[in-house]
DNA sequence: ATTAAAATATGATAATTGTCATACATTCAC
DNA sequence: GTGAATGTATGACAATTATCATATTTTAAT
């Protein structure tokens, strides 16, 4: 069993405020999980029972809307908790979330999570603030959704998956969304994405190599976004 | 200076966790504050520096967004708080807040809100489950801004509202919005909006009165929504 | 009470976006 | 490698939605 005190992605998440003998009781209980991409970590309506620490790999939070398709809510990154909502709220997730690369993910237990809770208040702090992030980005993509073009959602969503994710050596984003993934975040038709992105391209915003998607002109894509 | 003990919307609050003590220090530190119909409590960017306590009337949470329209994020009832969001994340507000009704707010100072946080657990519990379930509400907005059309929004919408905030005698919706505001809230230009209220009313799901709106068939509405 | 301003309503039209069909490319199992 | 399945791409068309123009009604100001 690896020590969660020598993880290096705790130093990036809420868990950096456990003291030394706390991360012993989590390196006890935990258990750790490989997903392989396009695995779920779990599933709309589960309850988990506990809370998911990512060590490597990126997923995706989905929700499934009634004409059966699945919008995606949130990307989520190694150093991440997964599943705190739900715990706090004591209800089954609302979400799924689903590896788009290959994935070493921890499970830590309800019952230690609430005692690290109840125990330490800086850690309870930082879940809160994650959560207040998460409740904040909701907000303003809620504005975007309804406000904005599918032109700019989509201007818009390359640039920050740019900033977040970063790129490869070619100047690719380095997370790897299919077109159809790609749809589900901005919330349009897979055609209409497909159709927007050889527009990007003929008109230089952006490099289409094979389904790698490259930004070209930023500037230009961040006027186009507004 | 009234007493927080005997008020009686702190039922429906975070606020009910408090203990006699506390409410006394909350009843000597708080302001309260009359807002008239149309004025805001608090503007986007601002920083509040406490939480507001709703004793009376309701309010729209909004942001405006890049092409000057405001989105109405969401809508806040007596007994709710508000400003919790931008208190723990320690920043200035991303939304502003602008009184639909004559409203009774109460404003507790930052200092005494950390104070019951750090004491009082189940306060601060409660806290966060309210910021929870705003998040989930987000994340299924977001998801009906993204997948469905305008109409199946506003029914959606419309039906929300009456169950949320309930109806006059005359069976109309009893929170009263513009048709701009309606507009912001299920993202939307205004034309389109009175357009489909007109639909519908002519097609039987709802009646016009005069500005009010009358839901008549609900069930109708419920599929048209879906 | 009169007038100005704002909100609601509707028509005409243009722009955006979705849907269906189909072609081409890539991936995967065998 | 071959073929099936899946993903990407594009055209044609339909549906939805936004925009602009213009009445009509309601509200507010004087």
């Amino acid at each position: 069993m690896s020590k969660c005190e020598q993880c290096i992605v705790r130093q990036f998440s809420s868990l950096k405020a456990l003291n030394k003998e706390e991360l012993l009781k989590m390196a006890e209980c935990k258990t750790s999980y490989i997903i392989k991409k396009g695995e779920p970590i779990f599933e709309e309506g589960e309850t988990t029972n506990g809370i998911f620490c990512i060590k490597d790999g990126i997923c995706k939070l989905t929700k499934l809307s009634a004409n059966g398709k699945d919008q995606i809510v949130k990307l989520v990154k190694p150093g991440e908790l997964l599943g705190q909502r739900s715990l706090i709220s004591e209800e089954p997730t609302n979400l799924s979330a689903v590896a788009l690369e290959d994935m070493e993910v921890c499970f830590i237990p309800k019952k230690e999570i609430m005692e690290f809770f109840n125990e330490n208040n800086q850690f309870s702090m930082n879940v809160m603030k994650t959560i207040c992030g998460d409740l904040k980005d909701a907000d303003d993509h809620m504005v975007s959704l309804a406000q904005k073009s599918v032109k700019e959602r989509l201007a818009e969503t390359l640039l920050h998956l740019e900033d977040t994710f970063g790129k490869n050596e070619d100047g690719s984003l380095h997370i790897q969304l299919s077109r159809e993934e790609l749809a589900g975040m901005i919330g349009t038709a897979t055609e209409s994405c497909i159709r927007l992105l050889s527009e990007f391209n003929k008109t230089g915003l952006i490099e289409l190599i094979g389904k790698k998607i490259a930004i070209v002109d930023r500037n230009k894509l961040k006027r186009m976004s507004e």
